[in-house]
DNA sequence: ACCGCGATCGCACAATCGTTCGAATCGTCA
DNA sequence: TGACGATTCGAACGATTGTGCGATCGCGGT
């Protein structure tokens, strides 16, 4: 695209680079396609990058990044577990919604990933999955005894909120703030039987 | 494997593929270490299949199928909407759990089939989708308003479902009928705010 | 005008891919 | 035994892949 410094010119191929993959996947994208969707030379590419896989890693990492980023911030000051819980599934919800293409192929294609780059990634997702449960386990102090395992209810958070890229259209009739108040009620209602205080809904949702 | 007609070869060809497409992916696997895996010569492979992309269309058809029949099989002569849903639950997981690579390569693989396969594939999942879709909305004749939309509480149950092999593991602490359980009680907890009552709970799997 | 250097490119290489094809092998029945 | 159809195989093809190399371009400083 236009002209810009290094680091502009890096994020717009990274950027789209995540909506080739997204579309096409990781394995079946050539560089021959990120180099005619982003405009360089296909020998131009690896000025900027040093393979296919660290092309990939960059996307993953530094979004990753943006959204742990985003859930501390959206944390702080923040001490009732259920208005924890609902910031953290905006935050999740909010930059999967502005970032469909780059949460897809965060959420697809971890397993291309190999070496130390996987490492990278699985740590940052070992920690991020933490920090759910630590809330959930805030809850269960706060709101009584769970109905589930814990560590089923994280995953099957997640779950809700990662399948979201299989069907969920941003520009559709359903809302970012209403699909992440929908999912929150669905989700605590069945984890401590509480329904949502209108008290903590809606946020601001980082983006 | 060992000696047997066609249709066992095929069989046993599908499963052994199954595996390594859910350990390697789709596109990252070739027909050389398909071959390798399985115990025929790469030729030989076409004697059973017209090409890769069918082969992966006989993996997810035939267990999609499975899956459908299996769900006939237990609602057969069920009425009461909570129980229709739990048994969907428990069906959908049991199925799962005793063939994680090959839900893994549906669940995962969806976007790597065209044309007329990946049309047929769709087709089967709309329809299973409108069939949770409907006991959602008996469940809501029965037990009162919804707490969440009724597209997005679908898509969220099967999200729960379908992440599951991102991290279950069947041979680990929590066994299926358990995981199934408390998937259910989340969910209905949250979308009816009903607690499951024990005379649901659990059924028979099928598998 | 010339130099230095970041940025970009064309081109080629070796490897691997899915698929094809004709030959070899197998078991079975005449 | 001989023949025939089902089954399996080795070898090869053209296409595409990720990546490396050396040349070239544009431009700010001297």
């Amino acid at each position: 695209m236009g002209q810009a410094g290094y680091d502009e010119k890096l994020d717009a191929l990274l950027t789209s680079a995540a909506k080739v993959f997204a579309e096409r996947g990781y394995h079946q994208t050539s560089m021959r396609d990120l180099a005619q969707h982003s405009g360089v030379s296909l020998s131009g590419l690896y000025y900027y990058v040093k393979s296919k896989q660290e092309l990939l890693f960059l996307i993953q990492d530094r979004n990753f990044t943006a959204v742990v980023a985003g859930l501390t911030e959206a944390l702080q000051g923040v001490r009732d577990p259920l208005d924890r819980l609902s910031r953290f599934v905006e935050n999740h919800l909010g930059y999967f919604a502005t970032h469909m293409a780059e949460m897809k192929v965060l959420s697809h294609e971890s397993g291309s990933l190999t070496g130390e780059y996987l490492h990278k990634v699985n740590a940052t997702k070992h920690d991020y999955a933490r920090r759910l449960m630590d809330i959930l386990a805030d809850l269960e102090k706060s709101h009584g005894p769970a109905h589930a395992n814990r560590r089923v209810a994280t995953y099957a958070l997640f779950g809700m909120m990662n399948w979201i890229y299989n069907w969920y259209d941003p520009m559709g009739d359903i809302d970012v703030s209403l699909l992440a108040q929908n999912l929150t009620r669905l989700f605590l209602g069945g984890y401590v039987g509480a329904s949502v205080s209108a008290s903590s809904l809606p946020h601001a949702t980082a983006g």
